[in-house]
DNA sequence: AAGGGGCACAACCGCCGCTGC
DNA sequence: TGCAGCGGCGGTTGTGCCCCT
């Protein structure tokens, strides 16, 4: 462990401490004191620099110095400590006797930030990761991504307004993001059901459909039609290739229309007629095919009877929720607090740990109150929304981020 | 049994702020 | 007031160990 002996410009040894050297080291501040540590070194009969020698005592040999694991109870501490006081190591270590900050520091950095993040917690603002955010504005994503298949299927319906959208969201739906679609909708599957395809034997209700896909605040009249539309996504990103493999698949078979129910009643496959049967276009790509569409005039979701079964509510990040109202240091019973992911602090977290990286003593985070996400009143518009992720210039870390995140059981742990 | 990857942690590096001249 | 020296702090690196394949 450690590094090899060597020396740096000066003749003056670097690396690992040999026993000889802590023995020297140790003997002569017991009898004089550390004193002037510039001058230490020499006194002391050691050829390290003085630097050198205050991390060696402070960190590894002074006497009060208590090594071994960590116990639970000083992970919680530190994890509150850092909450309020960010990364001051030293000062959190003065909450801590017999740590060193050195050593706090290793165990938050190999140990502690790993176990926030896979709570879902961003281990800087110990807020709810803001991947989840942007998960919250998920429905609202994919419903401007169907709105997109339906603009480009349907070019008469563009007016100045939505051309721009569709341009975006054409620019946005091209072959790379596909991938993404993709994995968009085994993210939404697993938040919807909490499993998956493979194991699931549930269908979903049209309610739980269209509040996943964020159409609850879209006219009734045009749900059946929008989400035909997401149906037609699913299938075209099977036709250009980028097949929809297990989750994606069992996805848009779950929402075979046979067995969508109401609340009270099964809608009939009038309401999405092209999915049992071969659809004929599905023998091409969504963009012109003006021809689609033989459902909407039959299909009519029963809107009166529009039970809102919310499925985001099930990562609503409430879940989080603590319930002390401060997140005291000397309170090591609780987690620290966490604060509002609502989807209008998404860019303000991006903004404030920004300048926290600036500036350290940013870091510390003010106890807010906590909010529970509320997908209704996410980002203004799900166009916005849209456009949002995809201007956003650290989208590929979000990408990163939610694929790790879809490759952990942290969502369904969410739902659960 | 061997190799590779991840983890743990000691130690170094560079910057900042305080203090004394 | 400005500057230099020093201590302290946070970030990063490098290496041995351990576990898994």
């Amino acid at each position: 462990m450690g590094r090899p002996p060597s020396s740096d410009e000066n003749g003056l040894k670097k690396g690992p401490w040999t026993p000889e050297e802590d023995e020297k080291l140790v003997d002569y501040i017991r009898r004089h004191g550390h004193g002037s540590w510039r001058a230490l070194p020499k006194l002391a009969g050691l050829n390290r620099c003085g630097k050198s020698c205050r991390l060696r005592w402070t960190n590894y040999l002074r006497p009060d110095i208590k090594r071994g694991k960590f116990s639970e109870e000083e992970e919680k501490l530190i994890i509150n400590l850092h909450a309020v006081l960010g990364n001051k190591w030293s000062t959190i270590a003065g909450h801590l006797p017999g740590r060193t900050d050195n050593e706090i520091k290793n165990l938050w950095n190999t140990h502690l930030k790993k176990k926030l993040l896979q709570m879902g917690i961003d281990p800087v603002t110990h807020r709810p990761r803001t991947d989840l955010n942007i998960l919250s504005n998920l429905p609202q994503l994919i419903a401007a991504a169907n709105f997109a298949s339906t603009f480009l299927s349907h070019p008469t319906m563009w007016d100045t307004t939505t051309t721009a959208a569709h341009s975006t969201l054409t620019a946005a739906l091209q072959p790379p993001d596909a991938a993404k679609i993709q994995l968009l909708h085994h993210i939404l599957q697993v938040l919807g059901t909490g499993t998956t395809p493979s194991t699931s034997t549930s269908t979903p209700t049209m309610e739980a459909m269209l509040n996943l896909l964020g159409l609850s605040s879209i006219s009734p009249d045009h749900q059946p039609y929008i989400l035909d539309e997401y149906l037609r996504l699913v299938e075209h990103s099977r036709m250009q290739g980028y097949s929809i493999n297990g989750p994606v698949g069992g996805f848009a078979s779950q929402i075979n229309p046979t067995h969508i129910q109401t609340s009270s009643t099964t809608t009939t496959t009038s309401t999405f007629p092209n999915i049992e049967a071969p659809r004929h276009h599905h023998q091409q790509p969504v963009s012109m095919d003006n021809s689609t569409y033989p459902s909407i005039s039959s299909s009519k979701l029963d809107s009166t009877n529009h039970k809102n079964t919310n499925i985001m509510s099930m990562v609503d990040i409430s879940g989080y929720k603590s319930t002390n109202s401060s997140a005291s240091p000397t309170n090591c019973d609780q987690l620290p607090l966490l604060v509002s992911a609502s989807p209008d602090d998404h860019h303000h977290d991006m903004i404030s740990s920004s300048v926290a990286n600036k500036n350290p003593s940013n870091k510390a985070n003010p106890n807010h109150d906590i909010i529970s996400s509320n997908p209704s009143s996410a980002t203004s518009t799900t166009f916005e929304a849209w456009g949002d992720l995809i201007d956003d210039e650290t989208t590929d870390s979000y990408w990163k981020d939610i694929m790790d995140l879809a490759s952990s059981q942290t969502l369904v742990n969410l739902v659960d």
